[in-house]
DNA sequence: ATTAATAGTTATATAATATAGCTAATAATT
DNA sequence: AATTATTAGCTATATTATATAACTATTAAT
């Protein structure tokens, strides 16, 4: 008998494999790690007042000053509409500055502030040690299978 | 000279690279894949009136009948208060049916009805057909790969 | 000159996730 | 046995990510 009674179970099965027809299908074991790493970024960044959506925008800036929200939108993969709290809170924690465009005044050119630029460094330092620690199971190479797998993946029509 | 004005770099840039320094973060990389999964997969399980939350539970209860919420809570790694509006909207839709516990009256047995264990063998197939799409461009070995290196990523002290 | 397209914005909606506090029931402790 | 602690389910609420529709101002195309 491997089974005890049912509120037994769970702490004897240690609550893992109930899923286990789920971890069959790839987008729900993508989707359980990526939570993982999600929740534990989100923990760095917050020390730096940052979220995962304003740390990738701000990256983005930074790497290419004078950008636009449309194409940090197109590059992150998300709605124009929804740049617009992200820029703003940017703004307001003064780490980037909307600035005219005199040939285009519709458009903003966003660039990272001096202050901007030492939150990205020291944000970015802080979540690639801490991935040190979540992927220290794997070797150089498999996190680079890994990686390498992964963007083979793409929307499909 | 690379670049031509701004409004024109995007399209000529085909929007792609903005976001290169953080493609080498893992969990960057792993977000965006996960997000084109879970948007494909969504679109599938609508057509069975299933969302991914209510469909990774129905998955769980045809699988282990009489499991109680909090086995589920504990096995999809959510809140035990959010399994209550997922659980409830399958048992609004007849998929599943909460029984009480002789032994125990706090907690309910949750089980399928016939209707949804055949929603579920249906949504599983039109899943794994559809997955079959996303992942044409890789082998069956390369898939195994990914799948045994996601699942040793698991969160950290 | 008219029309179409683009950039940014606002408002709003949905979904996933998280926390706090509550009741009823069971388990553990004194 | 009486008290205390824990557990299961529930309610309310908040945050974050994501998505759509509609609007203004500006620029591009016809």
């Amino acid at each position: 008998m491997v089974e005890a009674s049912k509120t037994q179970s769970k702490s004897t099965a240690e609550e893992g494999g109930l899923d286990a027809s789920l971890r069959s299908i790839l987008g729900y074991t993508v989707k359980r790690t990526s939570n993982i790493l999600q929740a534990d970024a989100a923990g760095v960044l917050d020390r730096f007042g940052l979220r995962i959506t304003t740390f990738s925008a701000l990256v983005v800036i930074c790497d290419h000053p004078d950008v636009t929200q449309s194409q940090i939108a197109a590059a992150l993969n998300m709605e124009r509409s929804n740049t617009v709290l992200i820029i703003d809170a940017l703004e307001q924690a003064g780490l980037i500055g909307r600035h005219r465009v005199p040939t285009d005044r519709r458009s903003y050119a966003l660039r990272a502030t001096l202050e901007g630029m030492k939150i990205r460094d020291a944000a970015v330092r802080a979540l690639a040690e801490r991935e040190e620690v979540m992927l220290h199971d794997l070797s150089q190479e498999e996190r680079a299978t890994l990686m390498a797998l992964l963007v083979r993946i793409r929307a499909q029509p």
